[in-house]
DNA sequence: CGAATTTGACCAGCGC
DNA sequence: GCGCTGGTCAAATTCG
């Protein structure tokens, strides 16, 4: 099993960062926030990512919180202080989007410098347990997104298969488990609703796909769409994947398939389109790049 | 009838 | 060591 996910990370400060719609971005959550999401879509795109260390891997413009890492087990003030800092980093515009992410394994410092943090000295508790017990355990790299959706479960390209729900401390609203129904495919995620605010849905990948996204192969279709922003934002880090295209069917921009996408979609479509909010999302320097 | 969901039980890790 | 909690399992149930 894997039940060591919330290792590092106090569980009532967990909670509490959901539920007053803090990001946990002291866990190994890089938090993407996209609470100005009206419809069922955010950038659950990601999902499709096949090496989520790469997406970390570039610098963070202003709009973008400075994740910060649990890798190295820290005090709760410290992750508190985590938090704060993410808070504080979010942009105030009511209509933009955000992007907050932290890794396992790759911390930001506030000069956007990566910093490797698992030099095999650094392990955490549980990676050293881990490997005393053979590596029972191993953590996958995860990715938050906070999405404001009237639905939970949001579309995102890949078909998931629900395999618990629990109740979620601090929160009057559960919290499913989902994996991914593809054969040799691991990646599951979490959903559940912000406390404070429930129009908000944080859903939590762990994993990487090793497949490609069911409703790909319309992809093509959106480059263009996507090009000069967001598309250039996911490209530059998934290129050589076939992310960028996961990415993009994930979005909503692909995937006229699933029948159950909401009356939304065209609207999110054309919100995420529109450059202006892309600004919002993808550091202008990237817009310039490619 | 197969796939998906529900839900109680169970397990493991952490804090006290 | 014990209790709490998150995460997963798996049988039962529901759905298409």
């Amino acid at each position: 099993m894997e039940n060591n996910k919330m290792m590092g990370v106090k569980k009532e400060d967990y909670a509490a960062n959901i539920g007053s719609s803090s990001l946990p971005s002291c866990n190994n959550y890089p938090f993407f926030d996209f609470s100005e999401d009206k419809g069922s879509l955010g950038f659950m795109e990601l999902l499709g990512v096949q090496d989520y260390n790469h997406l970390l891997d570039f610098p963070l413009s202003s709009h973008v919180s400075v994740p910060q890492t649990s890798a190295v087990k820290e005090p709760p003030e410290t992750k508190k202080e985590c938090s704060e800092v993410t808070n504080n980093q979010q942009p105030t515009t009511p209509n933009s989007s955000s992007i907050s992410s932290a890794s396992s394994e790759v911390l930001y410092d506030e000069q956007n410098k990566t910093v490797d943090l698992a030099p095999e000295h650094q392990k955490t508790k549980e990676q050293l347990k881990a490997k005393k017990t053979n590596q029972k355990r191993q953590r996958e790299p995860r990715f938050a997104f906070m999405t404001k959706s009237e639905v939970d479960h949001l579309e995102d390209g890949y078909r998931w298969r629900k395999y618990g729900q629990k109740a979620v401390k601090n929160s009057p609203f559960p919290r499913s488990y989902y994996r991914c129904t593809s054969v040799s495919c691991n990646v599951k995620k979490r959903v559940e609703r912000s406390f404070s605010d429930p129009s908000i849905v944080v859903t939590t990948y762990e994993g990487q796909h090793t497949h490609p996204s069911p409703v790909m192969g319309r992809s093509n279709n959106f480059g263009t769409v996507m090009s000069g922003s967001a598309g250039n934002y996911m490209s530059q880090y998934y290129h050589q994947q076939q992310v960028h295209v996961n990415a993009l069917s994930s979005l909503g921009f692909l995937s006229s398939s699933s029948s159950s996408r909401n009356a939304t979609f065209s609207q999110e479509t054309a919100l995420l389109s529109d450059y202006g909010l892309l600004q919002d999302v993808v550091p202008s320097h990237m817009l310039k790049e490619d």
